[in-house]
DNA sequence: CGTATGACGAGCC
DNA sequence: AGGCTCGCCATAC
């Protein structure tokens, strides 16, 4: 059973659980860790993750709820844009195509 | 212990 | 449609 502290690692392995080639978004996962309204909170984990633990968490498949890609994440959102279509993920003006690339059920 | 901050989101104007 | 404000959650100070 999850530790009182454990929120940060819940939306790591919940970002984890992001399959390649497929995208969730702030609020998702703030829902999927049982915080509807957390989606800042989860934002504030994923600032915290260093760029070590970075290795292990696929961050780059987080993006806003709207597709859009934060201009404050990671290293840039360029980074994120790059690997996100390296991964085959498809963008429309600028925005990700959450109907196709969105974390579905 | 109260205030401020932020990789957000939904609602309103 | 686009832009602004308020609300939520978990930290930092």
């Amino acid at each position: 059973m999850p530790r009182a502290d454990a929120f940060f690692e819940n939306v790591y392995e919940a970002v984890r659980a992001i399959p390649p080639g497929r995208v969730a978004t702030y609020g998702q996962l703030a829902r999927l860790i049982g915080v509807p309204r957390g989606a800042r909170a989860v934002g504030w984990a994923l600032r915290a993750l260093g760029g070590r633990a970075a290795r292990k968490v696929p961050w780059h498949r987080v993006v806003a709820a709207d597709g859009r890609i934060p201009l404050r994440a990671g290293p840039g959102p360029g980074v994120q844009r790059r690997r996100l279509r390296a991964e085959g993920v498809r963008f429309t003006s600028g925005r990700v195509d959450l109907r196709r690339h969105g974390l579905r059920a």
